[in-house]
DNA sequence: ACGTTATCAGAAAGCGCTTTCAGAAACCGC
DNA sequence: GCGGTTTCTGAAAGCGCTTTCTGATAACGT
């Protein structure tokens, strides 16, 4: 009766090592298996902490121990598949390694993403992993440092996907610019001349290497690419729809669209069927990433293949690697060409 | 010189506090603003602190102050649209509340939600939120409400996406019951008499609810729905595929097939397509959730839709709001049949 | 001018754990 | 059988903060 309705407490570990008639310092080396403990203690202790149903306080493990299981991940947008996938990877990662992950999204504000360093610093997270896009400004760059420099100095580990140029970081590298280009010298075989390009942000690095190597690849082929014919959009579905709606407004001389990334090539593909264009047979479309589902758009998408899932834990592999930070690596991931039936000769 | 390479140390309150000739005590409520302090003195932390650098100590504070600014979400697999649609409305939900959050996927295995609940409980999460399909299964009822009710008792909050038969928590409650009749209903509108149906587990109340509210309005109306035709596979786009292929090999002798989530209907339409069958044209397709890319298929999906961010920031908001748990609430959302062009009268 | 109340700052306890440190007990060889 | 190891356990310090509690100082009324 009385037992039964005995307040639980707080079931701690003094709780834990007092019911099993040891001292916390036992209980704890037993339930953290540091040091050998007499057979009897051990079981003693065991049985105590699983009747008790003892669930250690990881806060004050961390502050004790000086040392924590969470490592934080900044992530883009959440909701966007590119970032998502990157981010499942990560996930993986992590409980593969039995670490627990604090995920923010920063909704595509990258002054949020400086505020998010300095809470995971907080939250003394093991590592730090920017998912981000890149992104290119002195006065951001100088911010980022000052946060990263002294949480590095500190113990602390920091990787990132995507190319940043100021950075002193791990950095997982998806191949935009040879990816651009690879895309272009392949958009070119098909026999297209004439092409039209649907950009997000040019402060996002990885916007300004994949425009930069496909740009490039066409000049090298003297093919060149029309100011005009270059609109950008918001880096979304909604921003690839209405990037692509203006250049038909504005009359697209093109045989041949390329969207920055897929997202915005499945909002091009939408602006293009509501202008009575057929794809490939009225123009062709290229995307960039291969997120998983424009294969199965009709028609599936041409694109540069991107292993996001692989680059999500590469990116904690890289900032978890020992010893930290040699000198910060690069690791450079996918480009591969991947036609489909988007694309067709004009 | 010397200053310059002065070791940053650790910058804690204590430093600050020394540096700007306070006591820690002092500091802590000028930079909490718990109590008033004279200006000077104020102006004089702040200053330090910005000065030196400092970044509280985040276990530090949750363990003196027991609580916690980290909410716990598991999710059943991060990677499929639909979770992660709700996970991200759940995301915006934590930043409005200038809260962090914890995210695990189970990657579809319910045991391991478990385990999840367990180590959030150990970090001291102030919130768990379960986005899950629901699970009907005794023995995981009854580990899961041994983990919940403990940490109920001592002050956490629970909520979940989904109906869960026993425990005895918040629930967002999508209206799969309901959207399954009123999906049902409109197919019949459209002439159709002869369905399929593709199904995930059903131990999953997600899909029991649907699959019942789909075949109850079936016979309500007199219609029923040959067991053979319909087809239980994985909750994946390829599951969908694998089950839709296997129809088709068997002998498909519908009008309609009915995709119990969206994502599996991607996979049946790749099925449908590569087996020679034209949609709407020779069957009508439909599916269930309205996930972000459907609209953007050829043909568009017919779905019943959910708002799903909105059911995150829902499940969010239930699980915080005050006073705890007078009785656990439920909150239903969405059931709207989308018409759409994946689907025509046979 | 005196007692009374309101403000503000510091000392110190304590959150729940880990980890030296040192002592007790058991072991060894010769 | 005794010094010297080797094991094992407990006492206690301390991680970096918040929060009483207490004392000092200022402000107030009559």
């Amino acid at each position: 009766m009385v037992s039964e309705r005995a307040a639980p407490a707080h079931v701690t570990l003094e709780v834990v090592a007092r019911y099993a008639g040891v001292s916390p310092a036992t209980a704890s080396r037993v339930l953290n298996g540091t040091t050998r403990v007499r057979d009897e203690l051990r079981e003693r202790v065991l049985a105590a902490a699983d009747l008790l149903g003892y669930i250690p306080n990881a806060h004050a493990q961390a502050l004790a121990s000086a040392s924590s299981q969470v490592v934080g991940v900044i992530c883009h947008d959440v909701s966007d598949p590119y970032f998502a996938a990157i981010a499942s990877g990560v996930m993986r990662a992590a409980s593969e390694r039995g670490l627990l992950m604090m995920l923010a999204s920063t909704f595509r504000d990258p002054s949020r993403e400086i505020a998010y360093v300095s809470t995971l610093r907080a939250q003394q997270a093991r590592a730090i992993l920017l998912i981000s896009s890149g992104f290119q400004d002195r006065a951001w760059e100088r911010a980022m440092s000052a946060e990263l420099d002294p949480y590095l100095r500190g113990g602390g580990r920091v990787a990132v996907v995507s190319r940043h140029r100021t950075l002193r970081v791990d950095t997982v590298l998806p191949e935009n610019r040879a990816g651009g280009a690879a895309l272009a010298r392949a958009l070119l075989d098909l026999g297209h001349r004439d092409f039209a390009v649907l950009t997000g942000p040019r402060a996002l690095t990885t916007v300004s290497d994949r425009l930069g190597g496909f740009r490039d690849a066409l000049a090298r082929a003297g093919v060149d690419l029309a100011p005009d014919q270059i609109v950008e959009g918001a880096f979304t579905r909604d921003g690839g729809y209405d990037a692509c709606s203006g250049l038909l407004q504005r009359g697209l001389r093109a045989t041949c669209v390329f969207a920055i990334t897929d997202v915005m090539a499945i909002g091009a593909l939408a602006a293009l069927r509501d202008h009575g264009l057929r794809v490939p047979e009225d123009v062709s479309l290229a995307g960039f990433d291969d997120i998983p589902i424009v294969r199965d758009l009709s028609p599936p998408l041409t694109t540069v293949a991107l292993p996001l899932a692989e680059m999500g834990e590469a990116v904690m592999a890289l900032a978890l690697r020992e010893p930290p930070h040699r000198r910060s690596r690069v690791a450079r991931f996918g480009g591969e060409v991947v036609l489909r039936a988007s694309t067709a000769p004009p």
